[in-house]
DNA sequence: GGCTTGCTTGGAGTGCACTCGAAGGTCATA
DNA sequence: TATGACCTTCGAGTGCACTCCAAGCAAGCC
């Protein structure tokens, strides 16, 4: 596929597979992002962030000598990842069982796969479902723009 | 752009403007639904449809002679509407808007096309984020399938 | 030293969209 | 006429995904 090398997919859980075009803030190895940047280039609130780690949907983060959060631009992408999965309307539980595959390691690939494929299917339907609600709005509106001007 | 008369719109708050492929289980004349029929047709629960009817996003449901619900063709047509509407993400509060709209007339015609218009806008987006979430998903399982066989 | 800003924690609160329960009335069938 | 399914209302409860709060620590600055 790629050149990221597997390894590299179980060397920390942040599960970065495949790249983005990786627009990160700071260049590798000066990523220690406070939880305040993270919440400006996420727009996830700072209640979110900890949250999400709470739960277990965050990879454990990094700490400061006094305690505070320090993101690395792996958080950043499996915050984009995870961000992305919300919007198709996958539940956090869901979310955080793949959270917890990524942590197992390697070992967990298939199981990773087939609950991707669910999802990918489950994308699939809501924009069908969509594109069905499309047409009946573009009839209505159709009607309101042409009834609505003659009378 | 199609037979039914304007004047049909606003007869009824039901709001048929743009006929669908009219698959109702009974013919007009006919159609007057217990609510646990409703719920088999439509798949939401008697709970749920009295809450709409509560909440003002069902029009006023016409009663049998003891009080019982009897829907209509139109009712079931409004509640398709209701059903898409939802899938979209569309807050109920935003749907009460446009249940009133309706049942204040012809009035709120460009009103109406607004909401709509917003709403479609809303839904092409939630697609184009869809389609990006789709292009993850696909890279992902991807690698998933290439490092998972070769492992 | 005092002030402000930003961070920490655990637990409680919020808003949405249902979902259920209790108490009772109605209706078709045996 | 009695059984059981189905209906009514209103108010309370549930589950999800946050969202907020209080108390307290740490760092930078005048």
């Amino acid at each position: 596929m790629q050149t990221t090398p597997a390894t590299l997919e179980d060397s920390h859980p942040a599960d970065i597979c495949s790249a983005r075009p990786p627009r990160h803030p700071r260049p590798d190895g000066q990523d220690r992002y406070t939880i305040s940047e993270v919440v400006a280039c996420t727009g996830l609130t700072a209640h979110t962030l900890r949250w999400y780690e709470r739960i277990g949907l965050m990879p454990h983060v990094d700490r400061s000598h006094t305690g505070q959060r320090r993101y690395t631009n792996r958080d950043l992408d499996w915050l984009d990842l995870v961000t992305k999965l919300r919007l198709t309307g996958m539940p956090v539980a869901d979310m955080v069982r793949y959270a917890e595959l990524v942590r197992e390691g390697a070992g967990t690939y298939r199981e990773r796969q087939e609950l991707l494929e669910q999802t990918r299917r489950d994308v699939l339907g809501r924009i069908a479902e969509l594109r069905e609600t499309l047409a009946v709005l573009d009839r209505k509106i159709d009607f309101y723009a042409t009834e609505g001007n003659t009378r």
